[in-house]
DNA sequence: CGGAGATTATGG
DNA sequence: CATAATCTCCGC
């Protein structure tokens, strides 16, 4: 028989190439490109992963050597995630290994879950229950007569429901009516999902009516069901109004693919991930769902994959890392939110879903639909330019009208002797909705920023040993960095001077709270952020507590606009709408639009609202057109921005960070990579910026520089970080990462 | 990456 | 000349 080659990438290497070996016969039918193997490496055993089977090999047979075995206890990579994590290398300059082991998420399935198993011995006749009845033997009459029903139990219900005692189970084990074995008891995959939910089964779930399309979304459904039908396995773009029920149009496309034999992959930002959205898509497609999140166990994660690869789900839900769950069958990828920007990786390879998910709907001769609100730039140009096809909702479903939104310059309210946080406007607004029994709800616009100590007499935040950030308090009074996890004891004195006046300065939400219930002594009030929703599931009691009327203003951070609607929400309050711009970062605009829109958004969902915009920068484009609920609007002046600064979609960007524990090594090369950058003609037509600071300089130890290049040539940007790499060989103490926009 | 052999430093 | 530290190449 003739011999067969493998092209192996191997893992945990800095060899980033392929290396030839042979399939040995007892592994000829069960190795497949994407499959995890042992290997001899050199002279070291290491995993690796095939990618490619040939029936030729140009090298020199006598120095290939044979595949050892295949890895178990990991999930082979089908083919088209293959291909996909093939291209993310080239794509996004990383390395095979790097590329495979990011298209494959689930690593192993972890030690199975063993507990004691009862099995029944031997056929239990009646004669022998009256015998034993009649020893008074009752215990052993009742676990035999449930065996009997079942072959076998668990140890843990035997004991406790049939309150049968160990001692009893042995002694029957020693006279041979059972035994006592080890069951690999793999728990039922739809659990976390029922629990989530908090319904036993998924009949429970009541519908609500709202199934039926209205015009305009019967039209984009019939346009999509139209092209599935012609072969045409097109990009979307689902641009509709804040609570124009894009979810419903999505739904039936998803219904329609299903109906066909396929299957769908539906990307949700985590933060929107909540009770409501599950329970929503649970309605429709009931246990034929698949749900992925990050509260699941490794286990609880692996058997929803494993239930995906064998087909028993349907639809798969979860975040950007769901776009690489092993689906046999794709037809429809759907991405929620589509701006959102926990689509973007943000470690290496720094992919954004969007275009990830491109590729592999086109791998697989898949749709793919783009949904959202406030689409990025990005997205919305590739629909004005016709590369994507655009469907748009521009009615509230519910028969409802926008939010009326205000803005109210806070300037001016200083200048009337208002130093409150709350303007005139939004003060008389939530007086009046306190007055109906209607709710309110306040947004921070902040990441939630955690709280601080810091000095009161030398004015010194307590910083990291090791990075450039302040520590934030936690509840065990420990100071603890988010950059690298160090951390101390809250000290008693002032690092820096020695004072003992050292205190605690609240979050952004903590302080609104105590304004609010300052201000509003008699209305209740509930907040909302990363510090109260630590502990598991809270955040579901929270929302339900508030959608139930227990408090009438609920404050907090984007998790309270993300993934629920609240029908007696009437006023939407956005604090310091501007915060959100002062980002460096070209996408600042496009953030701000975006929370606003999607913040003043939650008002109104069943009653008409209202929203206050409150900032000291009312004449910003981002925060007139949120204002103005003008997505065209904030377009046109953003695409405009984007050009002058040669930006995304106009451009593509590349950010380099160069870091290195060493300061002045860092900046000898930073300057140099840019100055060899500058004077090769080659990349001449390209701009580039820096070296600059990042917002954080040390990080770990390790100082970084950045430098931008941008190009509206991608393949231009790899050819630049090739370059980039190969001087960098000759820095012995300096790294980079790069980020492709 | 990590093993192995080649090359260079170090010291008496 | 021995031994250790450092470099350089290469793996199917
Ligand atoms: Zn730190
Ligand atoms: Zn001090």
């Amino acid at each position: 028989m003739k011999n067969l080659f493998a092209d192996i990438i191997v893992a945990n290497t800095n060899v980033d190439r392929p290396f030839t070996y042979l399939i040995p016969m007892n592994l000829r039918d069960k190795v497949t490109p994407g499959c995890p193997v042992l290997i001899e490496f050199g002279k070291l055993t290491k995993k690796g992963y095939i990618i490619d089977i040939k029936e030729e090999s140009d090298v020199d047979i006598s120095k290939l050597k044979y595949i050892k075995d295949i890895e178990n206890g990991e999930l082979s990579t089908d083919e088209n995630l293959l291909r996909l994590a093939i291209w993310i290398k080239h794509r996004y300059g990383v390395t095979f290994d790097k590329a495979i082991s990011t298209v494959m998420p689930v690593k192993s399935n972890v030690e199975e879950k063993t507990t004691n198993e009862i099995f029944l011995n031997q056929d239990i006749g009646e004669d022998i229950l009256k015998e034993l009845t009649k020893k008074r033997k009752v215990a052993w009459v009742r676990l035999l007569k449930e065996l009997k029903k079942t072959e076998s139990l668990p140890q843990s219900y035997v004991n406790k429901e049939l309150k049968v005692n160990s001692a009893t189970i042995k002694r029957m084990a020693e006279e041979g009516y059972i035994t006592v074995g080890n069951k690999q008891r793999k728990s039922n995959p739809l659990l976390p999902i029922l629990k989530s939910l908090g319904v036993e089964d998924f009949n429970e779930i009541q519908a609500t009516n709202e199934y039926i399309l209205n015009e305009e979304q019967k039209l984009a459904v019939d346009i999509f069901k139209k092209d599935f039908d012609s072969g045409n396995k097109n990009t979307y773009l689902l641009h509709g109004i804040t609570g124009s029920g894009k979810t419903l149009v999505f739904i039936n496309m998803i219904k329609y693919v299903i109906s066909k034999g396929l299957q769908a992959i539906v990307l949700i930002p985590e933060i929107s991930l909540t009770y409501q959205t599950v329970l929503r898509m649970a309605e429709h497609f009931k246990d034929r769902v698949a749900i992925i999140n990050s509260k699941l166990s490794k286990n609880e994660r692996f058997y929803q994959f494993d239930r995906i690869k064998n087909g028993d789900a349907d639809v798969i839900i979860g975040p950007r890392s769901a776009i690489f769950a092993p689906v046999k069958r794709l037809g429809l990828i759907v991405i929620d939110e589509e701006h959102d920007s926990a689509y973007k990786n943000e470690n290496v390879p720094t992919f954004n879903v969007r275009d990830v998910a491109g590729k592999l709907a086109n791998i697989a001769g898949a749709s793919l639909l783009l949904a959202s609100a406030t689409p990025t730039p990005e997205t919305y140009n590739r629909a004005v330019t016709g590369e994507i096809k655009l469907l748009e909702l521009k009615e509230r479903a519910r028969n409802t009208t926008l939010p009326k939104v205000s803005v109210v310059d806070m300037r001016d309210e200083l200048k009337m002797g208002n130093r409150s946080i709350f303007s005139n406007k939004l003060k008389t607004l939530i007086e009046d909705r306190l007055r109906k029994h209607e709710q309110v709800m306040l947004f921070m616009n902040r990441r939630g920023y955690s709280s601080f100590v810091s000095c009161r007499s030398c004015g010194e935040a307590i910083k990291c040993k090791h990075c450039d950030v302040t520590m934030t308090l936690h509840n065990n009074n420990k100071l603890v960095c988010h950059y690298c996890g160090y951390s101390i004891d809250l000290p008693k004195v002032c690092p820096s001077c020695g004072s003992r006046y050292i205190a605690n300065f609240g979050t952004g939400t903590q302080k609104l709270e105590a304004m609010t219930r300052e201000v509003f002594p008699n209305a209740k009030v509930l907040r909302m952020d990363t510090d109260s929703v630590s502990k598991k599931n809270s955040a579901n009691d929270m929302i339900r507590d508030f959608a139930r009327g227990d408090a009438d203003i609920l404050i907090g951070t984007q998790m309270i606009v993300k993934g629920h609607d609240f029908d007696n929400v009437t006023l939407v309050g956005i604090m310091a709408a501007d915060t959100s711009l002062y980002v460096s970062n070209y996408n600042s605009a496009q953030r701000t639009f975006e929370l606003l829109t999607q913040a003043a958004g939650r008002a109104g969902r069943a009653k008409s609202g209202e929203a206050v915009i409150q900032t000291y920068k009312p004449e910003n484009y981002a925060i007139v057109a949120a204002a103005a609920q003008d997505y065209k609007k904030y377009f046109e002046n953003e695409i405009a921005y984007r050009k002058l600064g040669g930006y995304p979609p106009v451009c593509h960007m590349l950010t380099v960070m160069i870091s290195s524990i060493r300061e002045e090594e860092l900046n000898k090369c930073a300057t140099a990579i840019v100055n060899t950058l500058k004077s090769d003609n080659i990349f001449k037509k390209s701009v580039i910026i820096g070296p600059t600071d990042p917002s954080v300089v040390k990080v770990k130890d390790y100082y970084r520089k950045l430098v931008y290049i941008k190009n509206a040539n991608y393949d231009i940007l790899l050819d630049i970080q090739k370059k980039i790499e190969e001087s960098l060989v000759s820095y012995r103490n300096v790294g980079a990462v790069y980020d492709f926009n």
